[in-house]
DNA sequence: TATCAATTGTGAACTATATAACAGTGTGAT
DNA sequence: ATCACACTGTTATATAGTTCACAATTGATA
């Protein structure tokens, strides 16, 4: 098993270097746990825990320091050379995220779009080259592409999948409201906003309490 | 505690019900755990299990009788009444997820849209009213609007979440990339979308063996 | 009617994840 | 220099979530 590190470890470290780099901006130079526990939603002994798990150790008296730390939290999560990112289908919800993540992580690009409709193919949108789905394969072995996003409508979803997988990619982000049936050597998370908004609104209904408490703090 | 039922189990209560209806509007009557199971990528234990929660039975012979599931599953996701939402940004995103939802679910509604870009104020877009945000409670009040989404940038974010807790909104679907800070009467769900790719791009990197594996299923 | 095969419902076992507890550590005050 | 303090690193404990495994059930078959 080539990762110790679980799972949701992985989706903090983004968040912890995220609020770090905001902190980082404001001229914090140094953190304790329990500081960036509150900011970002969690327990001290979490985030000690979550950095441990990256090997990064703090100073008993002046805590983690913080430009360090954002360092290592990359050399952790980022892949040392760019990461190329794939979208398909630039409808609505394509376009957003086009315009969303255009140049917003120095080794993570989406550098190639696909649709099938012809008003779009062959177009640049945002600073991004607009391909036909088919060319998928062929684009991503010029360039390398290892992530995938899935932003077609479920019912092309699936199709879509396969395509990715068929053109070597490793990691896919689904947006389509159904669940992908692909190889499990092929990482896949899912966005599924209907089920999210849902689930607000039970919640919102009970009277609910815990989850994403306010934390007491006392270690 | 109100909610015996876990959070994790809300959400695949949703999504079991969007697959059963596709079924159902295939003309399936029947169907089994393992079924569905294969279905929602889950196991048929989980599957059991989920429904069991909710207090629905299926028989040993038949397994699950389809309609009357989906309705069992209603009774237990849905508001009796209708349950209205707010969205609060009327940016890429609040236009492309304002599309999305129009018309969806018929017990959950975004009934009004706020921004504060005078452009967008007193417009109606995709059939649906768009205010100032000043005006968030009284038309809450007016209209009784009980969960909200946040799409406004990520500086704005905790204003907006504040704005609707001081109009009475129970339950937040939160799109900034930054934890929203309320009371823990109110249930916040965060689709951070930064942190999702990031962790795609990181598993797709690992060999990436288990999770969301295809399943021998033997029970 | 008795047998059979497949599936359900569910306690028990297991796995994953989070929290608590505390010994060890570096710094500032005395 | 020694102490007290507020923190870290980490082990131990608790909780949450998933899967296993099997008795109970039911309809189909002979
Ligand atoms: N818009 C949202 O806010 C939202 C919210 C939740 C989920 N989703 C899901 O995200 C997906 C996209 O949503 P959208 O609103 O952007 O839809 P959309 O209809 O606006 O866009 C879909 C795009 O996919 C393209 N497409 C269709 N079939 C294709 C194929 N086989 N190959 C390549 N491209 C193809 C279309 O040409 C179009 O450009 C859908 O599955 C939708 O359910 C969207
Ligand atoms: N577009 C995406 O695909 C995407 C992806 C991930 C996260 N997000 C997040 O979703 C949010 C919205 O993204 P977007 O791309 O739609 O941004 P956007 O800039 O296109 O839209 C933001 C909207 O919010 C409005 N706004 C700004 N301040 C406001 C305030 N105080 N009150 C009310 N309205 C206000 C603006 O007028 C604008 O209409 C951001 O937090 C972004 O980080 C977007």
């Amino acid at each position: 098993m080539p990762n110790t590190v679980s799972q949701k470890t992985i989706g903090r470290l983004s968040l912890y270097r995220r609020l770090l780099q905001a902190l980082a901006n404001k001229g914090v130079k140094y953190i304790y746990s329990h500081q960036i526990a509150v900011i970002a939603s969690a327990t001290a002994a979490q985030v000690r825990r979550d950095w441990m798990a990256i090997g990064y150790s703090g100073s008993p008296t002046k805590g983690y320091e913080v430009a360090e730390l954002i360092d290592a939290i990359g050399k952790f999560l980022d892949s040392p050379k760019e990461q190329k990112v794939a979208l398909v289908g630039i409808g609505n919800l394509g376009r957003a995220i086009l315009i969303f993540f255009a140049g917003r992580r120095p080794k993570l690009n989406i550098v190639a779009a696909f649709d099938n409709d012809p008003y779009k193919v062959n177009r640049v949108i945002h600073g991004c080259k607009c391909y036909h789905i088919d060319q998928l394969k062929t684009v991503s072995d010029e360039t390398g592409i290892d992530v995938g996003i899935v932003a077609v409508p479920a019912s092309e979803a699936q199709k879509a999948a396969e395509k990715m997988v068929a053109a070597g990619i490793k990691g896919i982000l689904n947006f389509a409201p159904t669940p992908l049936r692909v190889g499990n050597n092929v990482y896949v998370e899912d966005i599924d906003m209907t089920m999210s908004l849902e689930k607000v609104a039970f919640f919102a209904r009970q009277g609910n309490f815990e989850r994403n408490f306010t934390s007491g703090e006392y270690e």
